[in-house]
DNA sequence: ACTTGACCCTCCACTTGCTGGAACCGGTAG
DNA sequence: CTACCGGTTCCAGCAAGTGGAGGGTCAAGT
């Protein structure tokens, strides 16, 4: 298969592909016009880890998941472990997200966005501004 | 005042401030020895700079928010409207984050994640599963 | 006066995960 | 034969810094 049929099925776009090619996350074969061919098993990866990718595994993360994916005699713990600190970064990434979104939307709020120059917005920026809760 | 000091006020690092300097962020003075010399309205800027990042305004959108907080005729609803545009762009986010650990999580649960190879991680990444809703 | 150590300087390379463009070759249809 | 789509390579760049090499400066202690 050439690489924009991968690309149609896997979702990822060319450049990506080669991308990953280059990094060595999938070593596709060349046919005598030097064209990639890939394999079934090949495009079985790139799905692969364009899901992982997907639910934020980095590229590094996707190497391990794929080697212990094609580790027929793996420990699913070591999967799961992996899966699971990756859902704690997420967690603390949300946590840090909804933080920032706490502190924003309490500034938006008390802005009246008008023509005036007045803006707690930006002296909440400007200055320490320790909010009285409720 | 020397840049450490005012890594030590504004919290950032050193090397970023150098590096907002670079970008034009900030223009402090030189003494005659080559240092930095910033004065105390580059240590507001950049402690306003910071507070911006930590909120998670790109360096564009803080540089942005600089000549607003420096224009004194400035229209509030002009800040307000980029406040808000992040705000929803970190919806967007805590969205995205939160369909990943939903699915992540449902992976996760039914892992058993013991010495056996059986692992129904990379089964959800190497197949399309559409999961039964509760 | 000399040395030590903490600062400061510049410049270059590297990071993550791609993306875009230039310049070129292969394959097929009208 | 000419389009035109698809494939190839290589080079450059994005955000937003971080790390290190290799050097100059300043203040204190001996």
């Amino acid at each position: 298969m050439n690489i924009g049929d991968v690309a149609t099925i896997s979702g990822l776009p060319v450049k990506t592909i080669r991308y990953y090619e280059e990094i060595d996350l999938v070593r596709p074969g060349r046919g005598a016009n030097g064209y990639r061919r890939f394999s079934d098993s090949d495009v079985q990866k790139l799905v692969f880890i364009a899901r992982a990718r997907s639910l934020g595994f980095t590229i590094e993360e996707c190497r391990t998941l794929l080697s212990l994916y094609e580790d027929r005699s793996r420990a699913s713990a070591d999967v799961r472990s992996l899966a699971s600190d990756h859902l704690d970064q997420i967690d603390v990434k949300v946590a840090e997200l909804l933080a920032m979104r706490r502190t924003l939307a309490d500034l938006v709020e008390r802005c009246r966005g008008d023509d005036r120059p007045d803006c707690p917005i930006l002296d909440g920026l400007a200055h320490e501004n320790r909010k009285r809760m409720a």
